[in-house]
RNA sequence: GGAAAGGUAUCGAAGUGGUCAUAACGAGCCGCACUCGAAAUGCGGUUGCCGAGUUCUCGGCACAUGGGUUCAAAUCCCAUCCUUUCCGCCA
């Protein structure tokens, strides 16, 4: 949620760094929305400190025995009147909530503007890996090991839906257990969170009400808001845990970590190009989430950004980080730095971390504050988060670029200790 | 799923149509006094949002949420949500 005052004050260039997000933004029409709510809001409220003062004298005058039924007509009509412009008021502001509710958040000012196009590659870890021998695709490696099983995943529930077994459950949950025993290193708090989450959530993340298409629903009331859906990161729910809370200044920042499936329709995905498990309806991941003191939010990003690098780094896989286009930022988000890992048999780097400052747009919108000892004054906190990270790309990643001439794969050093000691992954 | 009780500030809790909503009473927290210092004690302070003029003041709103009755609702009525206890069912 954009701040309307900010707005007030700097409408220019703010529609300048909305148009680097390739958003057309139409202030003219929230302020004078705004404008006259507020003129409204007076006029509603001079009519009530009328109404609070002749109601205190009533007792008064009755006590004294004198005649209240002419007051009591007129209270009748100033209530009528009090009603109407209430509900004018009312639906006014209603109406500069929906137009803010839907716009994105302000990019930071030193982010190229346009599309993937101008994201920067900011950093290169390791080089590609060269195969001195046929190279073979995560599909074709993992059904010959029988480790993925995507043929009975699919008629379980469908495309987009694999099961893992064997050697490939215990890499899957390897990966897993390596990321969460590296933040609980960190000091980060680990939290299991439901997988079901209330509409208020998907709102205060900031993927409602444009995205509400996009993740599955549960339940059958007509209301959307009465329904509860899968989450599609566990950003949604841990974003949302202190809404409507005051924070102890002191507690800043607070970093937390969990691990939980993504459930995600990925509508209108080219599946051809994506084969096997690149893009599916449901992925494991860790989740970071930093709520920060909006002074130090920018020092949070970078060690979220470095918490995930080196999580790649320690897995051994080639690697770059890019610093994304505005336009190419989830509009929630000011700034984003995307983790890519090679993925040998498409050419081409992969997401496998995205790594986001919402500076306080996600906390306006659910209402998450604390306390500025400075000041004295309640203030949005900033909220953060990161991958940290998804094993879907990840694995796929291990697959190819740890392959060997006899089919096999070489498991990275550090998952060996969640595997039994485990190093190679091969045909039984 | 059935029954009962309940939801008021940081916490406990009083208030059962108006003259007790910053909201009694108790605790916490902050400041001051007493003290060499601390404890104890005493005194004072301690909600958020919105609007108007803007280092301060004035006004409005908020007693789970949303409606209703009334000149007037924390208080009466309806709906919804949540909590606790008991019963039933159960991985």
């Amino acid at each position: 949620m954009l701040d309307l005052r900010r707005i007030q004050e700097n409408k220019e260039k703010i529609t300048e760094l909305l148009k680097r997000k390739g958003y057309d933004a139409d202030f003219d029409t929230v302020l004078s929305v705004d404008a006259e709510r507020r003129k409204a809001i007076g006029e509603v409220e001079k009519l009530k400190a009328e109404k609070n003062k002749v109601s205190a004298e009533i007792p008064l005058l009755k006590k004294q025995g004198k005649p209240v039924d002419g007051i009591f007509a007129s209270m009748r009509d100033l209530g009528d009147k009090i009603a109407v412009l209430e509900q004018k008021a009312k639906d006014l502001d209603q109406k500069v909530f929906d137009l803010l509710a839907v716009m994105p958040n302000i990019p930071d000012e030193d982010l190229l503007g346009g599309e993937k196009e101008n994201n920067q590659v900011i950093k290169l870890v390791g080089e590609q890996p060269k195969f001195d021998f046929p190279m073979q695709n995560h599909v074709d490696i993992c059904t010959k090991l029988g480790i993925i099983d995507y043929a009975r995943g699919v008629k379980l529930s469908g495309g987009g839906f694999w099961i893992y077994r064997g050697d490939g459950a215990k890499l899957e949950w390897a990966l897993l257990n390596f990321f969460i025993s590296e933040h609980l290193k960190d000091g980060y708090e680990f939290i299991l969170p439901p997988h079901q989450l209330g509409y208020n959530c998907g709102f205060g993340a900031g993927q409602f009400p444009k995205f509400s298409d996009e993740v599955y629903w549960l339940d059958c009331d007509e209301d959307r808001k009465k329904n509860r859906f899968m989450l599609p990161t566990a950003e949604t729910a841990l974003v949302n845990m202190y809404a409507n809370e005051i924070i102890d200044e002191n507690k800043l920042p607070m970093k937390f970590f969990a691990y939980t499936p993504c459930y995600r329709k990925e509508a209108g995905s080219y599946r051809s190009e994506e084969r096997g498990m690149i893009r599916g309806h449901q992925f494991n991941k860790v989740e970071m989430v930093q709520y920060a003191h909006p002074e130090h939010s920018g020092e949070a990003f970078t060690e979220l950004v470095n918490k995930a690098a080196s999580l790649m780094e320690k897995l051994g896989l080639h690697f770059r980080i890019s610093k994304l286009a505005a336009g190419d930022c989830s509009a929630s988000m000011a700034r984003t730095y995307d983790i890519e890992v090679w993925i040998p048999s498409m050419g081409i780097y992969k997401e496998v971390a995205s790594i986001s400052n919402a500076n306080d747009y996600q906390a306006r919108r659910n209402n998450t504050k604390y306390r500025d000892s400075k000041t004295g004054k309640v203030q949005f906190v900033h909220t953060l988060n990161g991958s940290g990270l998804a094993t879907s790309r990840v694995f796929p990643a291990i697959i190819e670029q740890f392959q060997n001439a006899d089919g096999s794969v070489t498991v990275p050093e550090v998952l060996r200790p969640f595997m039994g000691g485990q190093s190679v992954i091969k045909v039984k």
